[in-house]
DNA sequence: GCGGACTGCTTACCT
DNA sequence: ACAGGTAAGCAGTCCGCG
């Protein structure tokens, strides 16, 4: 780009000097005259210093793209609006003069005018000429129930043609302005962008050269075109992240019946607390003055100011000037209550719209001039939760999120909001703030930089990726691959109708295709046991076999022989597919650089924390790069494509399992991308290893090596000590997270005391231990002695609304219907908690159960049940350890 | 009318 | 709105049983 400006040509004093300039008369120093001095952010300057691209929006007051600038030595969000005349737009097949003929589309208000453009479409392998149909507004494209471009255009080419002319067909229309926009100027979001005489320029960064150049020398053999992919990559993940200046906060608003959540879309009721934790470190709760409510005795930190209101409207007010002091604000579920009810109630309380910083969408709720990230819809967010949290966190709630994350419970609370004390109130609601700020603070700001690299990676905003699932992510960098490319960004109707759907079938009922194979378990106790994998086997697979929506079944007739095992599919050995080039580029800079950087104690603990994000960002984008094309959903769904590369996973793994056994290694195990292999000697080892590289053209590791691991005759259930004593159990019931706890205690000393044994010999005395705990917890039954009633709770998950459930009525929903009864309100995604109990509906919610109704047997048979995966194994048998001999047991 | 074999539904897990 | 495969428990159905 000729107009790019270098970072090094900002001298330190320039910054400062521009900075100012941009804020006019404002103070740019926050603490020196507080936030109000900071009110808004500045929009449209003329120079600006490098600064981080964080979002892009459609302004629909000016009609122009919008784009927020976080300017990191101001901390403080810019808004530079377009001046390059950028306008929405879709393409069409029909020439301008065709188009010419329809009179909704010629006579639409907003039409600005035909082009006509050439582009490449990936499914016919040809060039194609098509009319660039501009408008004037978003809305006139797509968007509009009625009367917009992308549906007048098929519908009145349909009346006025016969069947045997082409259809009419329209292209990339449903694809959002600000993305357009971000697209066609190739704009990362997450980068450096500085504003020069108005314009936006792209900041040429030099800091992460050397590590660039470290990144390309690892892969000297690979070809010139994957070296540009890994580069590319590698530019835009090497730059480090800013410190963010933010804001998290919580309100409080008391409701007339204590149970029921008020409503936002009304926002009847007065906000009489907010809490608000930031970087600054001035953590502050405002409380509204109410009658009859009394001061407390417990005091706040001395760090935290309190700042009491007689009016509602002056609390609220100063609500916004925080919101608006802070380039990036972070809530528990702000889209849905927080900000949506303080916009509300501000309205309703007669301050002016211009007043009010918040604008509220049918699903969100962002802030004009800052970022807002809802933590509740990253948290959600099933890749975050598993990929990059590991799981460590279970429910998507803010108290069981910062046990496990900052280890900060949320305040118990044994009466309504409106009965607490002043004191009591701004304590439950700063934790709430002080948790919500921690979550995106830990580990050196791991959330914030987690969301700035998928934002590099995606191309998009960082509200919109913190918010939106992975496929989008995913669909987003492919999108704007297409664009970079000059590649038309097909319809997903056009991908099903010239690749079709799926060949194989599904060992699951209902599923579209068959997928991976989990080897046969050898029962038993084994000692040295090594666990080889592929590395993001499925990326790999993507990547060598060359796999995309243009490859697969390519209509290139000689390509027909490179025939895909165990399926009629082929793939095209003439073009490279994009999505190979894109997600092999990132597996391969994640296994052979990110994953072992983030751990090298040679580097900084600052870079390695950054690369830890990275790395943790690519492991949730390529865990589901290979899902999504089986996936309905996914703008680029092509079913070959998914059915390809799951068949290839087994032909590769079912080679690897020959081969082993070949070698003379005892195959204990495996799962789709793993082997478990019995005592193998490092030769071995490494023969099976050069082998899958030379044979499979894919890397096989050993990924851990169990000191012992024990199996049942259960596929995905076994339990693995490692050399450190560590233990890994995988399915196993003892570890599921609805099971009692009474019977997950027992379980876990079992684990315990697995946890212990080094060789054969000494299992003896870890069985007689074992054969303790079981009998332990079998008396304790028996004698009806536990605790607390809820250590025998179960916990289910209600998966659907309450009236989903048609069919039958699991356990858990019949609980939830008495509950329902009680007035409890209750809605998918909420945990059930129930007792088993000997009379009839054999099951009564937690709340509900009195000691002498549990059903012990149930119970003890569940221990069973829970300890008979591992106890067989082992050569022990439940009822021989509660003491019913053979004899007894066949009566 | 009751129990066993079976299927289907639901949840939680594995890769 | 990433995929398919496996385990487990329970609800509900069918069928045999003089």
């Amino acid at each position: 780009m000729a107009d790019q400006r270098r970072l090094d040509q900002f001298s330190a004093n320039s910054r400062k000097l521009e900075a100012e300039k941009a804020s006019s008369n404002n103070d740019p120093k926050p603490r020196k005259k507080g936030r109000e001095s900071l009110q808004r952010a500045v929009v449209d300057p003329e120079q600006l210093p490098p600064s981080y691209l964080v979002s892009a929006s459609y302004d629909g007051s000016k009609g122009v793209a919008s784009i927020k600038l976080y300017e990191p030595e101001s901390k403080r969000i810019y808004i530079w609006r377009d001046k390059t005349g950028h306008k929405p737009y879709l393409l069409t097949n029909l020439s301008p003069f065709e188009l010419d003929k329809l009179n909704g589309v010629k006579t639409h208000p907003s039409l600005e005018n035909f082009e006509q453009i050439e582009k490449f479409d990936l499914l016919r392998d040809k060039t194609v000429t098509l009319t660039k149909v501009v408008a004037k507004d978003p809305l006139a494209i797509g968007g509009r129930p009625r009367g917009c471009l992308r549906e007048i255009i098929p519908e009145e080419h349909g009346d006025i043609t016969d069947s045997s002319q082409p259809q009419a067909e329209v292209w990339e229309a449903a694809i959002k302005y600000y993305q357009c926009y971000i697209y066609d100027r190739g704009l990362v979001p997450g980068m450096l962008y500085s504003v020069d005489n108005g314009e936006l320029n792209s900041v040429v960064v030099k800091t992460a050269e050397s590590a660039v150049e470290r990144i390309k020398a690892l892969f000297d053999d690979a070809s010139a075109e994957e070296r540009e992919y890994i580069e590319r990559w590698a530019r835009l993940l090497e730059y480090p992240a800013p410190s963010f200046r933010r804001v998290a906060f919580d309100i409080e608003v008391i409701s007339p019946v204590a149970t029921r959540v008020p409503d936002p879309r009304e926002a009847l009721y007065p906000v009489v607390c907010a809490s608000f934790v930031s970087t600054d470190g001035d953590d502050e709760v405002l409380l509204l003055r109410r009658r009859g409510v009394r001061n407390g005795a417990e005091k706040l930190p001395p760090s935290v100011k309190v700042r009491y209101f007689d009016a509602e409207e002056e609390l609220l007010k100063a609500v916004f000037s925080f919101l608006r002091a802070y380039a990036f604000v972070i809530t528990f579920n702000g889209d849905d209550f927080d900000l949506r009810y303080l916009a509300r109630r501000a309205e309703r309380l007669g301050i002016p719209r211009s007043g009010i910083p918040i604008e509220v969408g049918r699903r969100v709720s962002l802030l004009k001039n800052s970022v807002h990230i809802d933590l509740y819809k990253f948290f959600y967010n099933r890749s975050i939760q598993i990929y990059a949290f590991s799981n460590r966190y279970r429910d998507v709630t803010l108290d069981d999120l910062g046990k496990a994350l900052v280890d900060l419970p949320k305040i118990g609370l044994d009466k309504p909001i409106s009965d607490l004390n002043y004191s009591e109130l701004a304590h439950y609601c700063l934790r709430d703030a002080e948790i919500a700020f921690k979550l995106t603070a830990f580990d050196q700001d791991l959330t914030m930089k987690l969301i700035l690299v998928l934002a590099r990676i995606s191309k998009m905003p960082m509200e919109d990726v913190s918010r939106q699932g992975v496929s989008r992510w995913i669909r987003n960098f492919l999108q704007f691959e297409h664009r970079r490319q000059n590649m038309l960004i097909p319809n997903s109707s056009d991908i099903l109708a010239l690749k079709g759907k799926t060949a194989t079938t599904a060992t699951i009922k209902g599923k579209k295709y068959k997928g991976a194979i989990v080897v046969e378990p050898v029962p038993g106790v084994h000692f040295n046991v090594a666990v080889m994998d592929f590395p993001s086997l499925y990326p790999s697979i993507i990547k060598v076999w060359n796999l995309g929506y243009q490859t697969i079944r390519c209509p290139h007739e000689e390509c027909k022989r490179d025939a895909i095992p165990n399926t009629p599919h082929w793939v095209c050995h003439k073009q490279k597919a994009m999505e190979s080039l894109l997600i092999g580029s990132l597996r391969d800079l994640r296994v052979k650089w990110y994953k072992a950087a983030a751990k090298n104690p040679k580097l900084q603990v600052g870079v390695r924390n950054w690369y830890n994000a990275i790395q943790s960002a690519l492991k949730v984008i390529l865990n589901a790069s290979y899902g999504v094309f089986g996936a309905e959903s996914f703008d680029l769904y092509c079913p070959p494509v998914a059915e390809a590369t799951a068949a290839i996973g087994r032909h590769s793994i079912k080679l690897i399992v020959n081969k082993a056994k070949e070698l003379g290694i005892e195959v204990l195990y495996g799962d789709t991308d793993s082997v478990f292999l019995k005592n193998p000697s490092e030769e071995q080892i490494k023969e099976l290893a050069e082998w899958s590289e030379k044979e499979l053209r894919m890397g096989l590791d050993v990924d851990k090596i169990y000191r012992y691991a024990v199996f049942s005759t259960r596929k995905k259930n076994y339990l693995g000590v490692l050399e450190d004593g560590s233990v890994d159990v995988k399915g196993l019931t003892g570890k599921k997270k609805h099971i009692p706890r009474f019977i997950k205690d027992a379980f876990d000393e079992m684990k315990g005391r697995l946890a212990k044994v080094r060789s054969a010999a000494e299992f003896e005395t870890a069985k007689r231990d074992i054969k303790t705990t079981v009998l332990d917890r079998y008396m304790k039954l028996k004698r009806r002695r536990w605790d607390k009633l809820s250590d025998l709770a179960f916990h289910v998950v209600l998966g659907e609304r309450l009236e989903h459930y048609k069919k039958t009525t699991p356990q858990h929903v019949r609980a939830a219907r008495m509950l329902k009864k009680k007035g409890v309100e209750l809605k998918a995604g909420d945990l059930i908690s129930f007792v088993k109990t000997i009379k009839d509906p054999h099951v009564k919610p937690l709340e509900m159960v009195t000691d002498s109704e549990v059903d012990v047997d149930k119970y003890i048979a569940y221990l069973q049940s829970t300890f008979d995966q591992v106890l067989d194994a082992l050569g022990l048998e439940f009822e021989e350890i509660i003491g019913l001999t053979k004899l007894e047991r066949f009566m």
